[in-house]
DNA sequence: GCTTGATTTAAACAAATGTTTGATTATTGT
DNA sequence: ACAATAATCAAACATTTGTTTAAATCAAGC
């Protein structure tokens, strides 16, 4: 039985670690001793933390984004086809869906989504920058397929609404990767929602919040 | 001109700096600076940094707490005299406004946001359970009174329905904080729009959120 | 005016941090 | 088998961290 490689480990610990204490408060020695490596083995192989860091990132994000990105384009293309706009379910879905369901398809991606959900709310920071360079590109065209499936909302607007989605889908993330939080308090028994059932709920509410003149009940 | 008391300074500094930097990346040293006083300062009046920080925290949170549980009861109190339910919006504008609100209206508010946005994502830390502890008795309180408006929603779809709006509330709370982070993406021209249309953008799209059948389109 | 208590200050503390060094051990190519 | 490269290791590096100390300064109260 062939052991993983110390690069893998390094990447498989910092993951872990840093999910759970954020990038400032985990240390090299935190991140080595769990990975059962040396302290120098992390400049070596990654040069420094923040080369580290980097790859934990790069590693699932990258993947994600070139799955979102080919959703997108389906979508966008049969649409040509069938002479309609996007839709803005399917558009949704190719957002949230990739980077949601690695949180049970990728061993360590229950880990990899608190990373991202702070991304999200990181002013500043040494990850929040290398995030924004990776996903920029990919925001700015679904930023366009969306305008293209709501032509008459004023830019501005249909952002605010893409930044509550992103908001949402980044909480959501939080409570479906550790649902006993919410257990704990005392709102008696709930039935745990499976992650393809909360991805579900998650991506019709948001199809709704891009709605307008809504004349359902609320039930 | 009475100068401000240390006191107050270093929460201010500290308020500023842990937005931007976050807790674990904001050293003593750096907040003291900022305050124009001496490193043992924060110790003399604060007990340790976690003090300074729990400190930050309660002097907005509390007053935020009140308000929203004020607007909360007032609603509910309406809805038994009228002989309905509460309604969704009304509620979602209690939980929302009070603190979106602290934007604009305190001074620090804008840095305040920062904080609070980052404790909804954070998986553990030190402010964090100190967040949990203050806000815990109200969340109860607001999910009972989600229920009642939304009687045959089961609590768990409905518990995932507040944490989408949670999270779009806490992420649109940055993007109103520093609209032109977004402002630099090649979006072509944007109207930035007020606090108070953001607010109730995110209201209304929390509210189609929480309905079913919705039948508009989308425009 | 002196005293008591509150506040500020510079200096020092031990502990923990990311990084580097230089030697040692494995692995690979020929 | 041997040379060359890759990988690991213990030890030490200089900084920075939160906290403490003990003296100095300030502000009232009587």
């Amino acid at each position: 039985m062939m052991e993983t490689p110390t690069r893998e480990r390094l990447l498989d610990a910092a993951e872990a670690l840093i999910a759970r204490q954020g990038y400032d408060n985990t240390s090299l020695r935190a991140i080595t001793e769990q990975a059962g490596a040396n302290v120098a083995a992390v400049n070596y192989h990654f040069g420094s933390k923040e080369g580290l860091a980097e790859a934990v990132l790069r590693r699932r994000l990258i993947p994600i984004d070139k799955e979102r990105m080919a959703r997108l384009e389906a979508e966008c293309r049969a649409a040509r086809n069938e002479d309609r706009a996007p839709g803005i379910e399917a558009l949704l879905r190719a957002l949230i869906e990739p980077i949601l369901r690695t949180i049970h398809t990728e061993k360590g991606g229950r880990h990899f989504i608190f990373i991202i959900s702070r991304m999200h709310t990181d002013a500043d920071g040494v990850l929040k920058r290398l995030f924004l360079k990776t996903i920029q590109p990919s925001f700015v065209r679904f930023f366009k397929a969306f305008q293209e499936a709501c032509p008459e909302l004023p830019s501005e607007i249909l952002l605010l609404r893409i930044s509550f989605t992103i908001g949402a889908m980044s909480h959501a993330a939080m409570v479906m990767s550790d649902w006993g939080l919410l257990e704990r308090l005392p709102f008696g028994k709930l039935d745990v929602p499976t992650i393809d059932r909360s991805v579900d709920e998650l991506i019709r509410f948001a199809a709704r919040g891009f709605m307008v003149t809504g004349t359902g009940t609320h039930v």
